[in-house]
DNA sequence: AATTCCTTCAACCGCAGGCGC
DNA sequence: TGCGCCTGCGGTTGAAGGAAT
């Protein structure tokens, strides 16, 4: 950007000369912004608005006593508009203008064949993208290149737009609410850059996105967690909020649950003041996340932490002692909810710790069972972080933590009420999920890598000091990858007498959770971990045995845990059965949780075909 | 001062959904 | 229903600049 300020006769001088130089460009300049213009004759008055061009070396006239701040930019690559008239100019080639900033190897081509250029962004270029669109509006960018002779496609003319030129754009940096707001918010929606933006006045998806891929680089490197404890307990700070809304959904009436939609409608239009609201305030929860958000914001530990966790089971196995079932589980997540928070509220100090990445090896069964039967469908659940927000066919895509589903279908993941006995009902996300080597390649953006290389720091920090050298050769990438498979719940319902619908009893008469039962799940290693995901289908529980898990798994809350699930049948009927009730092509599954062949789950790899 | 490494961020790419024909 | 176009989204890349050596 050259800036020259002339009187006219020897702006036409300058202008020569750069005509000189450059050869038969075009000369952009921008009356918007910082150029100016202290006087004009009559030919260019009318055009003090936006987008002046004129061609160097051709006849435009100012007036001789005229004094003219310009902003120049170099648009060699286009045909401009003069004075009305539309001129094609021959195409300038690429190799004739080396020197220009861009790329023009290889690009698409418009429809005129005209080749359309890559890379940065000129001012020029810019400028002529803002007066197309303060002429014609947003949207329609495939017109700008046709209308304006700017070689962009419309995708980088769009994107230049969203994320650069919107006059509403904040400029900066992000401020710390901001900051804590994406946390926030990526704690519960994951990856949905698009949403947070919207909900983030002047800033683009790209720059959150930005921030959070930098973010996770950095805390990556310093094994700090991703998600500071105090950002996930704001984040689910109205516990009261929650339960109401699960509630309902638990009683099944989704699509009409007000509390969802004022849930829904209160987020995307609270108006968020990044100043005052932290998102705490905000009462959208899905219901998918609920009880991971809640578990999180009492600070619970993941990694759980042995101690705390043991306590927690033991609560848990006292409680169920002395009443078979959960005290005040009636069919409500949110009940479960609360009871595990009464269950935990004595040691939520102990809760308080790593939430980020760090999914510990260091087994504790028990634990990781039972708190992966609290959290149905959590993002960083698990393992504080992994997460699956897309089930593609086959695959989890394994994001970077989120504490949700972004685009939960809530009423997937109902669970708990009505289910037969000995049943834990659970409903996995669509598409099919597993834990397929390509979570471990170069795309994968090294999540998992990162995932272990969080659990070996958590595991090395909390081993003695001569443990450590142990510590960090204990899990490698491949040996996750190796002798990893995640089970992931496999059901169906079981062919009982009782043939009525999986919903027609409720959680609170079926529901048994046994301390025995608790005991019974197997100690784990990892290498005896695996993860099945099949969809569709149900596990059968023995009557005789009772299910550890009160009532809502999904499949991803099982990553990483401990948990292999007996062999899997399905029943065709029962999941006809569900699938009508449900009255969508929804996958089921019943998961108990007894005492399974732990080695007989398939792998993901022999998964059977639907 | 030169080189390497690291961080940041603008921009590209592929994909998917919506829409009109 | 299929096709093409447009738009939006999320993942990824690579250039630029700063920090470290």
């Amino acid at each position: 950007m050259l800036k020259i300020k002339s009187n006219w006769g020897r702006s036409r001088d300058i202008l020569s000369h750069f005509h000189s130089i450059f050869g038969n460009l075009f000369l952009y300049c921008s009356l918007s912004g910082s150029f100016e213009v202290s006087s004009a004759s009559a030919p260019f008055s009318d055009s003090l608005g936006m987008g002046l061009q004129f061609r160097v070396g051709e006849g435009f006239s100012i007036g001789p006593s005229s004094s003219i701040v310009i902003w120049l930019g170099f648009l060699n690559m286009c045909s401009v508009k003069n004075d009305g008239d539309t001129e094609r100019l021959p195409k300038e080639q690429p190799d004739s203008s080396p020197n220009d900033e861009g790329s023009w190897s290889g690009s698409p081509t418009a429809g005129e064949g005209v080749v359309l250029k890559k890379g940065p962004w000129t001012s020029a270029e810019d400028a002529i993208l803002i007066d197309f669109v303060k002429k014609h509006g947003e949207g329609n960018w495939n017109s700008v290149q046709r209308n304006t002779g700017l070689r962009r496609c419309g995708k980088s003319c769009r994107l230049r737009w969203a994320n650069h030129l919107r006059p509403e754009l904040k400029k900066g940096a992000l401020t710390q609410e901001e900051e804590e707001f994406i946390i926030q918010m990526h704690a519960k929606v994951g990856n949905k850059w698009a949403r947070m933006a919207a909900l983030l006045p002047g800033r683009t998806d790209n720059e959150i996105k930005n921030f959070w891929n930098t973010r996770i680089k950095r805390l990556q490197r310093a094994g700090l967690p991703l998600y500071p404890p105090s950002s996930i307990c704001s984040g689910a700070s109205n516990e009261n909020q929650l339960i109401q809304i699960d509630s309902e959904f638990c009683n099944g009436d989704i699509e009409n649950s007000g509390v969802l939609h004022e849930a829904m409608n209160e987020m995307q239009e609270f108006g968020f003041d990044p100043c005052k609201t932290t998102i705490g305030q905000v009462s959208y929860v899905p219901l998918s996340d609920i009880h991971s958000t809640f578990l999180l914001s009492q600070g619970l530990e993941w990694p759980y932490t042995r101690s705390l966790l043991n306590q927690g089971v033991n609560d848990i196995k006292r409680n169920i002692e002395s009443e078979t079932c959960l005290p005040g589980y009636h069919g409500s997540l949110g009940s479960f909810v609360s009871t595990f928070k009464e269950l935990t509220s004595g040691h939520s100090e102990s809760m308080y710790g790593n939430l980020g990445l760090g999914y510990s090896y260091d087994a504790d069964p028990d634990m990781k069972n039972l708190l992966s039967c609290s959290i149905p469908d959590s993002h960083a659940l698990s393992h504080g972080n992994f997460s699956a927000s897309r089930h593609s066919a086959g695959t989890v895509k394994l994001e970077l933590p989120s504490l949700q589903c972004p685009d939960t279908n809530y009423s997937n993941w109902i669970t708990c009420s009505d289910a037969p006995p000995h049943y834990i009902h659970v409903q996995s996300p669509p598409g099919n999920v597993s834990f397929m080597p390509d979570c471990a390649s170069p795309r994968s953006n090294g999540l998992l890598e990162a995932l272990v290389q969080e659990s070996q720091t958590i595991n090395c920090g909390k081993k003695q000091p001569s443990e450590k050298s142990s510590c960090s050769s204990a899990i490698t990438l491949s040996d996750m990858m190796e002798s990893t498979t995640v089970n992931f719940c496999t059901a169906e319902w079981e062919e009982t007498s009782d043939q009525r619908s999986p919903f027609s009893q409720s959680v609170d008469e079926h529901a048994q959770i046994t301390s025995n039962s608790l005991e019974e799940i197997p100690p784990t290693a990892t290498s005896d971990t695996k993860m099945v995901v099949e969809q569709d289908s149900t596990i059968s529980t023995p009557d005789n045995q009772s299910s550890h898990c009160p009532g809502f798994l999904r499949p991803d809350a099982l990553l990483g845990s401990n948990w292999n699930l007996r062999d899997s049948r399905r029943t065709k009927e029962n999941s006809d059965s569900f699938l009508a009730l449900q009255g969508e092509d929804l996958s089921s599954a019943v998961v108990s949780l007894d005492s399974c062949p732990w080695n007989s789950m398939p792998s993901i790899y022999q998964l059977p075909e639907h």
